[in-house]
DNA sequence: GGCAAAACGGAACGATGTTCCGTATCGTCG
DNA sequence: CGACGATACGGAACATCGTTCCGTTTTGCC
């Protein structure tokens, strides 16, 4: 597991430049919990005691910063997959699981849903959101179209991007409920509906 | 039709100041097609060739400005819900209908349903939209919930908010269809979906 | 201890939104 | 018709952000 890193940065030789970005972790995450994902870089850079200078040369893009903070809790969603294709019983519930988990990871992160547009400039951000989890998502779609229980005509792209963009906005407005409506249009994938 | 305007904004009695928000409207609704509603306010300015001052003098927020390049539109598909309720084959249906007709406009006009966000720092723009669509979905809504053709727990201002969000980004990429999951959010209102 | 490489910090730049006020224009009234 | 007060205008000036750049500092190693 959490294997290869694609890229396999080997790591700095300085242990400054180590602590560093690790400050810059622990300072990003703290930040965006209170002020979303768009907080000013500024900031950052002054809770984590370093120039904003240092912040481009951990994170050449804010995608990459975003990702790094929550690298983690993605793939554990992206694992949780497989698991409840297992656990549940039937591939309908399993997605209709999966999907409750993807919407209360972005809902719960000011501002990640409204970011994870494909032209937002946060192409990284994108593109690994996309590349762990649409995989999966094709999973437990095919599991569910072979057990017959949905349409077999929605691609896993577009369904990932729907629930993503019903994730906006969805804290600070009690009135709209994401989760509910993931639901429903995961709903609307049945058979016949 | 197109009565009170709420406001009644009494009409500038100089004929300068009344050529000058015309112009900027036709400056806006052309920039917009271009560059979205997120474009630079100088640009705008420029286009109708006057100076950012007079911009927000008639316009204090940029949302005021949005609503009154779109006003017409909102207000032909506010419109067309009692219409299509009339001659559709069933509530459902018209339903389906009405919001196809919702996520057209949005998905052609450049960056509108991002800003539709309650917390957009574009409340206006956010008021209006709801003020005058919300009273007809909810129309549509509980048409078909009398009917039995649909559930009937689900809050028009949820919906809206639901399509609206679905439309984001929408145009810029081909692989995400916002009609088909909308049309997907309203098949999953069925009965026993 | 000294040196080269690596990393740092924050000033500086460019793009935007927004405000403010001296100036220009308009409508009216004598 | 001419002046005068009200209205509206324009754009410089300011504030906020992201991003870049380079002189200075720190680190690891010989």
């Amino acid at each position: 597991m959490h294997d290869g890193d694609q890229g396999a940065e080997p790591v700095s030789r300085r242990k400054d430049a180590r602590r560093n970005k690790a400050n810059l972790l622990d300072a990003a995450a703290a930040v965006f919990v209170v002020q979303g994902v768009d907080a000013p870089v500024r900031e950052i850079a002054a809770r984590a005691g370093v120039g904003v200078g240092t912040i481009y040369r951990h994170f050449p893009t804010r995608a990459d910063l975003i990702v790094a903070v929550y690298r983690h809790q993605v793939d554990a969603c992206a694992e949780a997959g497989p698991r409840l294709l297992a656990e549940g019983p039937g591939p309908h519930t399993a997605l209709e699981r999966w999907i409750d988990l993807f919407v209360d990871f972005l809902v719960t992160k000011h501002g990640l849903a409204a970011v994870l547009q494909p032209d937002a400039g946060f192409d990284t951000l994108h593109a690994y959101f996309l590349d762990r989890l649409v995989p999966v998502c094709g999973q437990l779609l095919d599991a569910a179209a072979d057990a017959g229980e949905i349409r077999a005509d929605i691609e896993p792209y577009a369904l990932m991007r729907g629930v993503g963009n019903l994730c906006i906005g969805a804290d600070s407005d009690a009135r709209y409920d994401a989760r509910r409506l993931a639901a429903l249009l995961v709903a609307g994938l049945r058979h016949g509906a």
